[in-house]
DNA sequence: ATTCGTGAGTACAGTTTCGATACCCATATT
DNA sequence: AATATGGGTATCGAAACTGTACTCACGAAT
């Protein structure tokens, strides 16, 4: 399977992925929600090439995940503002900051620290059932595919 | 910035993408929450090729994310499972699969429904405050960099 | 006793993608 | 006129990825 072929697949994780799975693109995201809305801040702060940050922020705005917005013309300039799918990503970018809190702390420099600006405290992100409200884990969750999605064990002859 | 630098950013999503981000390394650990564990189911769902596989689940491997384990001798033969820490992993993935389910869902094929067992129905993962329990929205959430973090703006004279 | 099949890889050539560096263009400032 | 700013392209060598083939250790089938 070729990385182009991931949006075809029926996976909803493969689809995201085939959107937003890609190396710089994740950093692009963050960046975007600590405010970071300008070419040029993105390419400092993140140091990747000016050719591959412009198709990454071409593919996200395609994808609908970031708009391009003109703040002044004459000359033309731009910036680039998440979208309301866009801020939906939010979660992810949660649970990723969150692992590495759990995971990867060490010395080498403190982490990214989360408020609740509602209840002014911070916090771990917690990810709850939206029917029961109980806390998840992975062994309290069944995975059902759909129709069309490969059987996990139909490899296995 | 080269991607083998992420991991010394003070920043705990780049020190996760580090570890994560790579394209085939989350499709590889959506396999793992469903079930695969071995090296040629793994190459046959994923279609990716088999050097690519054997560095990917070496890596995964070093970084405590999966362990290797024999289940059988003369011919040893391995499977990989995850480790609690992969386990912690799970969020990401409930998180990912919701994306898609919300944004990309079309005609292609049913998407992944989840089930929480416990309250028996089906859900969408609801991320919230450990503090207030109350759900997150991006809004709602301030991002306090620790010490050493360079200012989202700081880049902009 | 050879051949076939399985599981878990390694080796290598060819293609694609990425990174560094340089350059372009329109405008504003000195 | 020279320089700075913002948002990009162009080019080329380096690195990563893919496809295909091969290995090795065993077990079963012919």
């Amino acid at each position: 399977m070729k990385w182009d072929d991931l949006d075809a697949q029926p996976c909803s994780v493969a689809r995201t992925l085939a959107v937003v799975g890609d190396r710089w693109t994740l950093m692009i995201l963050r960046d975007c929600f600590l405010g970071v809305q300008r070419f040029d801040d993105f390419q400092h702060r993140l140091g990747l090439s000016r050719a591959l940050l412009a198709d990454r922020l071409k593919a996200l705005t395609d994808a609908g995940v970031l708009e391009r917005h003109a703040y002044q013309t004459r000359p033309e300039r731009f910036e680039y503002r998440l979208t309301p799918a866009g801020i939906d990503l939010h979660p992810i970018m949660l649970g990723l900051a969150d692992w590495g809190n759990r995971h990867l702390a060490d010395d080498r420099g403190a982490p990214l620290l989360y408020r609740h600006k509602t209840c002014d405290h911070d916090f771990r992100p917690v990810t709850t059932c939206s029917h029961c409200g109980e806390a998840l884990d992975a062994r309290s969750v069944a995975v059902r595919p759909g129709p069309g999605f490969p059987d996990p064990r139909a490899a296995r002859r």
